[in-house]
DNA sequence: TGTACATCAGTGAACGCGCGTTCACTGATGTAC
DNA sequence: TGTACATCAGTGAACGCGCGTTCACTGATGTAC
């Protein structure tokens, strides 16, 4: 092109903070789809709208950005999950967690590229990279085993029994929506008797 | 050194089928350790005595050997699993899959640095790999979950109900495994709590 | 409020490195006669 | 059984490519006065 469009090189602070956020979103979808090694820095900052060495501006390396998304995705994981034990009464509590199952295992959920729940999406990516990555990742499980105890216990008589309750559950809703992606193309009806199985099975304990 | 160790350069039919069984043994051991990206060719030959070129000697892509190890994993998995169901009576079969349970979901199962269920340690792997290798995982599963309903049905007269008692086993066992495994680094006492609650939780259905 | 200049979030070329794969080469094995 | 030679499972250099990271550079933003 004859007259090139003018570039504009320095940024207002508030643009540089949308632009880490962007950033971690693109990083947030495509680290669960692809996994942490299935992606490099310059299709992540491509993605994100912008190219790969300003990354270094924002991030000191792709492994501390890992760390961020496996905080982010567990942050919001839990805050899911929290909001189902916001109901007022124990049945409307369990009409609510039974809807975050029925969602947690659907065929949408089974069929998006990257699964939203980052134990699904990353669990052997981030106990392979091993350091901060795993250990954060690991403290995001438990965060999540805590939240799903309150959210599975009758309000103000927590049960000795909930907490072997949610960690039973919890590998019931990983277990099976990783065997029914697993098989998702090969099988679809396979796929299909998985989902409602496990739905049928935690909804009804 | 002055005087280089003769080289064999050609060697037996039989050596040649040795070598390719190292390549496999290898590969199975590493891919579920690292993950299929996480090993390359050139230290896959290495573990197997062998230099990286003559790995197309044995196979026309390292996408093949993904394939070929997807089938042996299960292979062996569905075999240990058909182990169980050679019991004599009911109560002896049910014994011998308890131990297959506490085996699967044990602390040394746990801390082995490859997981030997394919599903544990591939599952992600080899859904995005896609082609092949995610058609031979899919089916796999498919044939894992048949030899779990054998396992679990009392022999003779199998109930409706067993095929989704499978299911729901498989998921627990797995989704179990990956918690576990999640945690051990960060949190010993929470992954043996998991442990401890998904054998119990199997075992009492 | 205006001026002088340091700061800093971008860009894109370049770095070393490891990847999967190819290839020329070797010489004992395996085979045809 | 002996001879002639094609086969083939190895070796290791080399290929193009993409990776994470570094760096010189840009010029408007932000700040000190």
């Amino acid at each position: 092109m004859f007259a090139r469009e003018a570039r504009v090189l320095r940024i207002t602070r508030e643009e540089a903070e949308q632009n880490r956020t962007r950033i971690v979103d693109a990083a947030a979808r495509l680290f669960r789809e692809k996994g942490f090694n299935g992606v490099g820095v310059a299709e992540l900052m491509h993605a994100a709208g912008l190219t790969h060495g300003g990354f270094y501006n924002h991030f000191a390396s792709k492994e501390e950005l890992e760390g961020a998304i496996c905080d982010l995705s567990f942050d919001q994981a839990v805050g899911m999950l929290e909001r189902t034990a916001a109901g007022a009464t124990d049945a409307e509590r369990k009409a609510r967690f039974d809807d975050y199952v029925a969602n947690y295992l659907s065929e949408r959920a089974r069929d998006a590229g990257a699964a939203r729940c980052p134990m699904v999406a990353l669990a052997n990516d981030a106990v392979r990279q091993g350091g901060a990555v795993r250990r954060r990742f690991a403290a995001g499980i438990a965060r999540y085993i805590d939240a799903l105890e309150r959210a599975i216990a009758p309000r103000g008589r927590p049960r000795d029994r909930d907490r072997g309750h949610a960690i039973t559950t919890l590998a019931m809703l990983i277990g099976g929506l990783i065997l029914a992606r697993g098989v998702k193309d090969a099988d679809r009806a396979l796929s299909d008797e998985i989902l409602a199985t496990l739905r049928e099975a935690i909804t009804q304990r």
